[in-house]
DNA sequence: AAGAAGATTCGCT
DNA sequence: GCGAATCTTCTTA
């Protein structure tokens, strides 16, 4: 829950042969340990097992038979626990991102979980990843002056849904969702 | 062994 | 506003 808070006004950074992508963190969603709404709530298993990682590590899920969501695990190794990155404002190789998302305007590049992890083409194959050390994907420090922080209930969760764990910069405009609750 | 629900998004009505 | 796409895991038989 504090790395969620952290997150936000970080940098999401994607290095492959089609240069560098950075992503500004917009939006973010914690799931704690013993949290019903969490995938790690029932235990590991080889989907989830990243999540159970030192803080740090990239989790990613495939959902839905069509998108992937990329977290960030965030308690100590053998716990279960993790942040959701939903939205990030683009900051750096904008046209890249626009290839892999056809059809979508600036807005809306990395406007949403599944947005964000297709606007970095972050799939399975970055699952596991030390987002802390120099790689193919890895997280920048908050730079400048921190941003309004605002919080409301998680977006799409059925279980536990009354918890505000769910993280945003008041001033972007780069949030997901119809709806801005708790302003 | 089979069916349902889920941390989503897009296109058509 | 609703349905499709179709993966992983849980529930029920």
């Amino acid at each position: 829950m504090d790395l969620a808070r952290f997150l936000i006004g970080a940098a999401i950074v994607r290095d492959d042969p089609s240069g560098r992508r950075a992503l500004r963190i917009v939006e973010t969603e914690a799931y704690l340990p013993g949290d019903a709404a969490a995938h790690s709530y029932r235990g590991e298993t080889p989907r989830n097992r990243s999540l159970f990682l030192r803080p740090g590590y990239a989790y990613v899920y495939f959902i839905y038979g069509t998108w992937f969501c990329l977290n960030v695990s965030a308690e100590a190794a053998g716990v279960g626990a993790g942040v959701l990155l939903r939205a990030g404002e683009p900051l750096t190789g904008i046209a890249a991102m626009e290839r892999s998302r056809p059809g979508a305007v600036l807005r809306d590049l990395a406007r949403g979980p599944g947005r964000l992890a297709a606007a970095l083409d972050v799939t399975r194959a970055q699952d596991g990843l030390d987002l802390c050390a120099p790689g193919p994907l890895w997280l920048a420090a908050p730079r400048g002056a921190a941003p309004r922080i605002g919080k409301s209930v998680r977006i799409g969760v059925t279980l536990e849904k009354h918890r505000e764990l769910r993280f945003y910069e008041r001033d972007s405009r780069f949030v997901s969702g119809p709806r801005r609750i708790n302003l």
